[in-house]
This record gives structure tokens, sequence and C-alpha cells, in this order.
DNA sequence: CTGTTAGCGCGTTCAG
DNA sequence: CTGAACGCGCTAACAG
């Protein structure tokens, strides 16, 4: 019923081969059969079967892109970045016959409708992103299912899990994909302990990023700073904290916490609004004194900055409030956010280049990538 | 190298069938042989080859979502619903096969044994997130991929552009895809003209969203209310303006632009905040009368609520402003943004429900889901 | 319940 | 530059 590459060859007059070596454009061919084989392709409105095609070469397109919150435009800005780098690629240019091939291509798009060319896109890479909603079961099943697909690449985003067990989980099912063949790209995350499993990681440098927030209350004048935490166990909530107490300590303040669990001015908990609003108030009922409240992102912070209203007090003249990420929203909060800027557009689509091969690695496989202080209207001095 | 269906045939001393149906879990299989193959498979490391599976099969286990823009919530939120649901298969069981004595009996009596356990999942599908970006172009050429893939179902979701030519496009495209046994389902967008293409269309009531909107305004007593429209040539932009204009001119208002492109209230652009700040001050300016601003969406609301400050005017005493979709971020805007809840979550879980053919299609494939006005602080009744 | 036999649709040699 | 074989790894009938 569906019609296959030798329906096509048959319409052509030539044989199955040649249509395979037109339609991939890595081999060449006269001028005139191509032009023959295209019109029969439209004719019969012919789609290469992907399956049969990834079976017999022995690779894919497809690239995942795993992300722990698609809801979150954190990860939605990094996985677009990445995708659009993927999905903008051209047929393979090895011998230099690509090009001319997707020229035939779209010169014989003839009469259907705009972009009927495009419906032999060869060489085209199928970017697709993964939600494991910050499940590390997801993690592992998503990365099963891609190593199943025999996904070209693969790249992991945002925050890593610190459970031993899942951890070496997840880097033994990267070393099955790396060693299939397949791109490992991590964006946003640690470097894996294993150093030739990933192609490269690209990490945010949250702990400095932390450290120079801190800093900039500090300065301001700040003696009691409220913290809500992220999630325990996630890399990207130990080293925003990490850099904050680092800083606290550097200025001889109690250092809250320097191990033990029992830092009464942090409270964990997950990425979201309402933990923002609940954990600040708590804050805030706890510390009389406090002047200020750091999020660990900044849809928490605007959870925070409600509570703070909802107290009845004012932001920055009572209690200065900061997040982390600098999402689009944030400068539209009120007073505009002060936070920290994540380059998540840039980093992604550095990873989407990495996991095409498009980019060569940064030395060592590992780059770190800044993170810049916005102080906006969001801080200010505490009150004397 | 990688290892084969053969290999672990081998080292389970049983034939490839057999394998094959262990890991399907679709064909009676003794427990003992079961155990045997399975240990085999963990033994070997052994991840089902998909695109031979496929081939082999004339079916994959892969679903595509498209979303014009990941990096927005909006489309974030429906996505990641549907991807839940679709993903959310049979909970694997890690330790239950090997001890299947028992349990044999019980499962060969069950329709379709429960997937193997995590590396060795079976039906799984793979919920997919593809973003176009906004490009017709992008849009074909995902469709293609996926037919490609064989895909078992695609998602479209979020308004579609109201060019004919693309519409054609789109409508052929979605067809072969129906032809080839993908299921097709549209959420959020509305209904095809074709009616037997998509299995199901779930579309927002944005039109009675943006009456009900508009009159909630005019009983406010507003009378002069800019609107920030969205993308021109976007049915979502049209059916929310034309409801919108509706109430006006039931209210007896000159219906601006009744047709005309000329309403001196109305300014297209993107949904983008910026879009929102840079014509709301341009409204404005050219309306000193205005006393209310209707955005595309929330996110444009927020730009035009900056722009009402910049402006040295207050929300909403002086100026009233609205926004669309009731986004997590609006009820945290200051003043919370009045605007209209719609139902992401739950239209993005059905839609997967759908595309899984886990429920029914609603009566003639098609559902108008409702468009909640949520009146909060940001909208009040104009200065005398 | 299990093994055997054929392909699924395409890429890739190798000749010509 | 083109065609003829072969096989990728798996599932789907059929036997038994």
């Amino acid at each position: 019923m569906t019609v296959t590459l030798a329906d096509v060859a048959a319409r052509a007059r030539v044989s199955p081969a040649t249509v395979s070596r037109v339609l991939n454009g890595n081999y060449p061919v006269a001028a005139a059969t191509r032009e023959r084989v295209l019109r029969a392709v439209d004719e019969l409105d012919y789609v290469l079967n992907g399956p049969a095609s990834s079976l017999a070469a022995a690779t894919s397109d497809l690239v995942g892109i795993l992300v722990n919150d698609i809801a979150d435009p954190f990860f939605g800005i990094m996985a677009g970045a990445a995708q659009t780098e993927i999905g903008i690629q051209e047929a393979p240019d090895a011998t230099g016959f690509a090009r001319a091939d997707a020229a035939g291509a779209a010169e014989a798009a003839g009469p259907h409708a705009p972009g009927a060319g495009r419906r032999r896109a060869g060489g085209q890479k199928l970017a697709v992103v993964c939600n494991t909603v910050g499940s590390p079961e997801r993690e592992l099943t998503y990365l099963t299912l891609l190593q199943r697909q025999r996904a070209a690449a693969v790249i992991l985003t945002g925050g890593a899990l610190e459970d031993a067990d899942h951890g070496a989980a997840v880097t033994a099912a990267l070393r099955r994909l790396a060693a299939a063949g397949t791109r490992v790209v991590l964006c946003g995350r640690p470097p894996l302990p294993d150093d030739d499993v990933a192609v490269a990681a690209l990490a945010f440098d949250n702990r400095g990023g932390g450290r120079r927030l801190a800093e900039h209350l500090l300065a301001l004048g700040h003696r009691t700073i409220g913290y809500v935490a992220g999630p325990l166990e996630r890399t990207t909530t130990r080293h925003r904290l990490e850099g904050h107490r680092e800083a606290l300590r550097a200025a001889g303040l109690p250092a809250a916490g320097s191990g033990g669990a029992q830092d009464p001015l942090t409270l964990h908990g997950p990425y979201t609004r309402r933990s923002g609003y609940e954990a600040t108030r708590e804050l805030l009922r706890r510390q009389p004194g406090l002047t200020a409240v750091v999020a660990a992102n900044d849809t928490v912070a605007l959870g925070a900055c409600a509570a703070v209203r909802d107290e009845g007090l004012r932001i920055p003249q009572d209690v200065s409030v900061a997040g982390f990420d600098d999402l689009p929203f944030s400068v539209d909060a009120t007073p505009a956010l002060t936070t920290v800027r994540l380059p998540l557009q840039e980093a992604g689509a550095r990873a989407g280049r990495l996991a095409m091969g498009t980019e060569a690695p940064p030395p060592g496989g590992i780059a770190t990538i800044g993170a810049e202080l916005m102080a906006r209207a969001s801080t200010a001095p505490p009150r004397a």
C-alpha cells in the first residue's frame, strides 16, 4: 500500500540503488537521471522509510534532548536553541554533491504548495525533546529508548540528581550510548566522573553566581539573609548554595550550615512559585530580623515576593529579594528582580552544535559558562 | 560488535523468536524460559534495535508533539501534560520478572504482559516534542520527518497559520500521515477543513474568552479599550480579536475594524513582552483617552504593564490591563493580572490520551474547551 | 508453548 | 555513472 523506494525506481526507470543515491546525495548521479528520480518521488508522494533506512545504515537522524521540566522556560529556552541549531542542517557535504542535490531538490519543488520540496529533505536531523519531569526512572527510560532508536546524539540539560546509585545508572546508560556511537553532550550540568563518555560538558558557574549574588547583598549591608533553596540532592541546588555560603563565610558571618543541615535560614523545596511563597513566609516567621531572601531561581523568587507582600512588607525597603537564571519575566516583576543571568540561549545553541559535531569540543571536554549578576530594583540596603 | 537478538537467543538457548516474544510480552512464554531470556538480556546489556523492530513490525513507538514555541510555557504546559500521559505506560517491574513462576499463569491470562524492566522496556512510547518556532517550513519538515519515522501519533498544538497554501500543505501532510496509520490529534487548534484526517480536535474557546474579557471591561465602564493583538494570520489571534469586537459591537460601540485593518485601537505583534511594551506605548500616545489595554496573551500583557508604568500611569487606577491564558506567573504580576484561563494541562493530557487511543474521541471528533475569565486586580473601573 | 522460515525497505558493496 | 546482490536485526506467520 505504501510506496517504497522500488516503486520510485520503477517509475523513474532506474534501479533502487540509484534512487537511494539521489535521495542521500552522497554519490554522483547524472543530472538527467536525478531529475527523473526526483520527479517520480514527487509524483508518487514518496517518503523515505526511516526505520528501514536506519537499519541498513546503522544510524539514525534522531537527536534527543532531555529536560527536567518542559514547562519551565529555563529548559524551554535551552532546548529551543539546541533544536534550532540542529534542525537547520543541510545534507552532508563531504563529497560536495550534497549541495548540488539540495539545490536540485529546491528547484524541482514543483507545483506543490510551498515547502513541498522539503518532503524529501535528506540529512535532516530530528531534534526531539524528552521531558523527564525530574524523575530518575524516566530519565533512564528515555535514555534507553533513545539508545533503542540508535539516536545520533543525546543532550542532557539542567542539574543532575546527586544520588550515587542513580548517577552510576545514568553513567552506565551514557556509556552504552557512547559505545553505540551516540554523541553525548551535557548542557547546564556538571561533567561526569567518567571523562570519556560525554563529548562535552557545558557547566554553568552556579557556585560563582551564588557567590556574587550573596556578595552583592552583603555589600548592601545585609547580614540576615534567608535562602529558599531548590530540591535536595540536585547539583544545581548544592552549587548555588555553596557559593552563597562561601560569600557569607568570607564576610565573617556564621556561615550557616557549613555542613549541618540545621541552618534555620535555609529551606529546601521544588522549583515552584508555591515553594517560594511558603518557604518565605516560614522564614519571615522564624526570623523577624530577616532583611533579604535569596531564591533558588526566578520562579521561586516570584513566590517569595508574593509572600513578602502578603506579610505587609515592602520590596526592597523592608526586605530585598533575589532570584537566579534571569528568565524573561524577571525584568517585569515589580520591582524588577535582581538575579543572576545564565546565557541559556547561547549554551543551548552551543550544545546543539556539539551534538551535531559542528563545533569543536572545549579543551578537556569541559567548559564553564559564566553567570552574571543582574542587580536590579528588588534589592537595596536594609532599613536602619 | 553490538549485541543482537540472536546473541541473546544463543545465550539463553532458545530461538530468536522466543526472545522477541519475551521482550514484547505479547505472546505466552513459559516462565522458566522467560527467566532465562531475561537473564541473558541483562548479562549482555542487550537493548532492542528500534529501527529493525519498527521495520519488521511496520510501526514505531514514536509520538510527535509539535509546538510553536517551546520556550513559552503555554506550549510547555500542554506538551508536558501530553508527554506524561503518553510515557506513563504500565510501570516497569524491575524485579518481578525474576520470580515470575506463579505470575506466569496470571500473566498469560492478561491481555498483554507488562513491558519488561527498564532496559528491556517494551511497549514504551517515545513522546517527543518538536519546536516549529512558528515557522511554516519547519512545521512541514517535522511532519515529514515524523512520517519518515512512521510515528504512531502526532499532536499539533496551538494556533494555526491562516495561509491558504500552507494550510493546504499541512492538511496534505496530515492526510499522508493518517493514511500511513499515524493518529493525528489537534490540541488548542481549530479543526481541519477536512473532517476525516484528525482523530480529534480540541479547540480552545478563544472567541468566547475574548468576548467575556471585553464584556468584563465594558461592565466596569471602559469605553476606549486598546488591543495588542498577536501575529496576523494566526487563528488564535483572529478568534480572540473577533470575540473582543463582538462584545464591543453588542455594547453599541464603534466596533472598530469590523473588517477594516484601520482600527487605531488595535496593533499586531508577536507574542513577546517587547511587542506588548511597544504597542502599548504607541496606543497610549495615539489615544490619550485610553482607559484599558487588552493583550494577546499574558506575556504581552506584562510588556503592556511595563509600558503603562513607564508612562507614569498606575494600574488599574489610570489604565486597566488584561491578558490571556492565565500562565502561572500571571497571578504574581503586580497587580495580579486579569486574564482568561485556558485549561492547558487538562487539554494536553487529553490530547495525549487521544493520541494513545486511551480515550474515545469526542462526538464528531471536535471538542471546544472552555475559557474562563479570571478577574483580578489589574482591571478596575476607569477614573471619572 | 517453541522453533523455522520469510521477508520488512533500504544502504552498500562489487561489477560493469 | 549505474545495476545486481546481499544483509542490517527483528517480527510474523506457520508448523510442530
